[in-house]
DNA sequence: GTGAAAGCGCTAACAC
DNA sequence: GTGTTAGCGCTTTCAC
């Protein structure tokens, strides 16, 4: 395969074959309003003819920004992060800007690797949702510093002071909890994570509080730490859990929704006549495993498109003293048949 | 938030504070083999002390090559495609280049917009999974004169001159229809799509072989060409089928294979005795559903790591004139209860 | 409404 | 082993 280098044609190009200077051209094919609309004109159709294409790197040197949005995920396949970046790349081909991903596999080093190989690149803004390790931020403050401003999303810190897109875990946690206690359950399982993260906390204070607002006491032992994996599920039912010392499983995690649901069938415990089951995030699998699982929607799509939509609002207001903006989207509990007792 | 724009330190920074010229910094930092050990240390000190970063738009307009690396996929929130990108992005961080990401939504106009936005942004390399209506190519033409390398990957077409990397769907194919064979099944439905998609068109003549090698004649009313979703699999089992004239289904996609096995549950038809059910790809339903799914991995991540490294292998080379590489990747048939006639 | 000129930060050919 | 110099392609201030 041989390439043929035509040497890729310039704005100067364009100026020599219509005898005017290259400012002329720049100007005509960013629309000033002070080129007459016969050089526009020209300009453009010499332009197609050429097959010109800007160089965004050299205009990026020339204004000292580039028109890349760099998005950090602990990893990019899951369905959850996969769908925000979705969200994120739609909003952003519109507007011009190229998306620049990376994963930081939950590591605390390679997320800072990855934030300094996105500086040098430029970017115009950094997108995260921090890996569950990270519990330390200087790489970010330093982002900021450098002028790279910051939006998180999902897993957020407010030691970050940046802007952040979320949803109501809290509510999303309330509601899932209460509608187990509407289904008669009274020795409700929550599976959970490390309090440190913002969204397990959340989820665990609204299962805390509507169990306390339904006057049913918190029993600790029903309350299990765990990697938010498949394995935590399994475990808890195999080996945490004794039978009939509870009737529901809230699990922050579609994940080990999925493992306690797996363990429950094989001791055939009947779901949910004897125990109710709710995930949450859901993942595509909770709609088809069997029975299906109920789950907490947080819409990751419009999770990101909302996160891109604030970040071009945020940069266009062009100044550098911008006050962060915490926008809360509000989640959806689905119930499926893993929790649904009253089923017609 | 106030974004202190601390100017960012440039070499010029660094060689006003070791009374040396920029070149030498430039040569220093990029580890140049006749600069002085004692100079690159000194050098390598300042510019810790000063937080210096690369301005790697500066060096790319210098160089003419970016550090980027553009993948185009229909579609970023699937399993398989998702996970193809973090083979990706493993390799290309790890060599010091970022990953753009773009979808094109099947949608051929929104396939050339972005090319045109990754030959703007100068990327070195284009990876591409071709849409489904794609059938035209000059867009990738139009890169390759532009001296961008084009990789292909899993959807492919030889009408572009690239290196390619797939699997071996023929053989995919092959091995889950002559399973089926030997599972007993002589009827066998193939659930299908465009055969001007490689993909399908492979996994077809595999399915045909297979039928062929094992004297059992083709039956055309038993091969269905559709869109590859789950609809496809629902429609043809409800309407297109009737009982009795088939005992297995070999779908080219996941989705199609699971519509099927719905509507074989609700008819209350046995899972694998009356019909057997193989899909295509291992998305992580197929281990979920019941019965679980047969299917065909095709190792994604290795897909794009081996992707990747061929992309990097071809431009350290060094040349324009790099001889097409085409990697065929070996699939695995996966056997589970959707089609294992012979459960111990 | 257009031109002239300078420079963004870096690299590399050429000097010595 | 290091300096000098020019320039990648574009934008923008200052002219007129």
């Amino acid at each position: 395969m041989t390439i043929i280098l035509n040497k890729k044609p310039t704005i100067q190009d364009i100026a020599r074959e219509l005898k005017v200077t290259p400012s002329t051209v720049s100007r005509a094919l960013n629309d000033h309003p002070r080129i007459s609309v016969d050089t526009k004109k020209a300009v453009n159709k010499v332009a197609t003819k050429l097959n010109y294409q800007p160089n965004h790197v050299a205009s990026a040197l020339r204004k000292g920004n580039t028109n890349l949005i760099g998005v950090i995920v602990p990893r990019i396949d899951s369905a959850f992060f996969s769908s925000i970046i979705r969200g994120v790349e739609g909003i952003a081909l519109n507007k011009g800007y190229n998306v620049l991903v990376a994963q930081s596999n939950e590591d605390i080093e390679r997320e800072k690797s990855v934030i300094k190989s996105f500086i040098n690149a430029r970017i115009a803004g950094v997108f995260v949702s921090l890996g569950k390790n990270t519990t330390e931020f200087n790489h970010y403050e330093e982002a900021q510093k450098l002028g790279v401003p910051v939006m998180q999303f999902d897993r957020t810190t407010s030691k970050i002071d940046s802007s952040q897109v979320v949803i109501d875990d809290y509510r999303g946690g309330y509601d899932a909890t209460n509608h187990l206690i509407e289904m008669g359950c009274k020795n409700i399982v929550h599976l959970t994570s490390l309090q440190s993260n913002n969204i397990y906390k959340e989820r665990q204070r609204g299962y805390i509080d509507a169990l306390v607002e339904n006057s049913i006491d918190i029993n600790e032992s029903l309350i299990i730490k765990g990697d938010m994996l498949q394995e935590q599920g399994i475990a808890a039912v195999s080996n945490i859990l004794s039978k009939g010392s509870y009737d529901a499983i809230f699990s922050s995690s579609d994940y080990s929704a999925l493992g306690a649901l797996q363990v429950l069938k094989e001791k055939k415990i009947k779901i949910p006549e004897e125990v109710c089951v709710v995930g949450f995030s859901n993942e595509k699998f909770t709609d088809l495993v069997e029975p299906s699982l109920s789950t907490v929607n947080q819409f990751p799509e419009t999770m990101g498109k909302t996160a891109t939509e604030l970040f071009f609002n945020q940069i266009e207001l062009n100044t550098t003293d911008t006050v962060p903006h915490k926008i809360v989207l509000q989640p959806n509990l689905i119930i499926r048949d893993s929790s649904n007792r009253k089923k017609t």
